[in-house]
DNA sequence: AATGGGACCTGCGCGC
DNA sequence: TGCGCGCAGGTCCCAT
């Protein structure tokens, strides 16, 4: 659930309060969210580290520290941080700073985790990923979809193909286009593929500015929720009249995911 | 290559 | 009131 403009937005508001700050201490709470190391070496390697740079890519927040360690962390479903002056109840990792902030990395569901390593570009979820969808021209994105013969909406939330895009802005931009979730991109023309473009960029933008959705457990790093969720225009809003047509939203489970569209202006 | 299912997890809301 | 169950969704992995 938090998809690249939630991430982007925890990573722009990291920015503006850790970076160059040191963590002097580490208290591990739930070591399942800690991947491919034991708390102890984790804490021993990072406490005394500085923060040099936070990037993002995809849904990968990125957190550069000095010695050329990179902190990877990955909210998946139920995860996000909190930065403040107190531990939080649900934090699975504490992070503590020089100038007295604590960084919490919560978790409802343990899903979510935290690696640490030192050439990020190898790790294979990375190095698999698709194209930033905010970085490429619409030649490029069109392009994406050759010789792609899937149904439209799996393939915009594989992060192969594209990456940063999950469930919930898949639906919002494909309601956007007029494309129904099912479609083939064979059957796609040019022109819907185009439109499709116009308007996953306009509303991952819109989203950023406006802090991101809070439909789930995600919250800006204060702990305000986003606000973007009063403009959602078909993600859990089966039976209530569509915005466009006044036809009732649909739902339906595609490829195991919970969708939402217009069965009347999504064709 | 595409698709389907299960696993990982916890909390919530539902039906009985 | 309380219990069991299905569901929520990001990613990985296995089977077809």
């Amino acid at each position: 659930m938090p998809e690249l403009p939630e991430v982007e937005t925890i990573k722009l508001q990291l920015r503006e309060n850790i970076l160059n700050k040191k963590i002097v201490k580490i208290e591990v709470k739930d070591k399942r969210v800690l991947k491919q190391i034991k708390p102890e070496e984790f804490i021993l390697n990072v406490e005394g580290k500085t923060v040099n740079d936070i990037f993002r890519r995809g849904k990968v927040l990125i957190v550069k520290l000095s010695k050329d360690l990179f902190l990877i962390i990955h909210l998946r479903i139920s995860g996000w941080l909190i930065l403040g002056e107190k531990e939080e109840k649900l934090a699975r990792v504490i992070f503590k700073f020089s100038h007295n902030k604590i960084l919490n990395f919560c978790d409802q569901r343990v899903l979510g985790e935290i690696r640490l390593v030192e050439n990020w570009q190898n790790l294979p979820i990375i190095k698999e990923m698709g194209p930033e969808p905010l970085e490429i021209k619409r030649e490029e994105f069109i392009g994406l979809f050759k010789d792609k013969k899937t149904k439209i909406k799996p393939l915009l939330m594989d992060q192969n193909f594209l990456a940063g895009v999950g469930n919930v802005y898949a639906q919002e931009s494909l309601f956007c286009a007029g494309i129904h979730p099912e479609r083939s991109t064979q059957r796609l023309e040019i022109k819907e593929l185009s439109k499709l473009y116009d308007c996953l960029i306009s509303i991952l933008k819109e989203a950023i500015e406006k802090k991101g959705s809070s439909v789930d457990t995600y919250r800006q790093i204060d702990g305000q929720e986003g606000n973007y969720v009063p403009f959602l225009k078909v993600y859990q809003r089966e039976n209530k009249p569509c915005f466009r047509c006044n036809t009732p939203i649909k739902r339906k489970t595609i490829s195991g995911r919970g969708t939402y569209f217009c069965p009347h202006c999504q064709k």
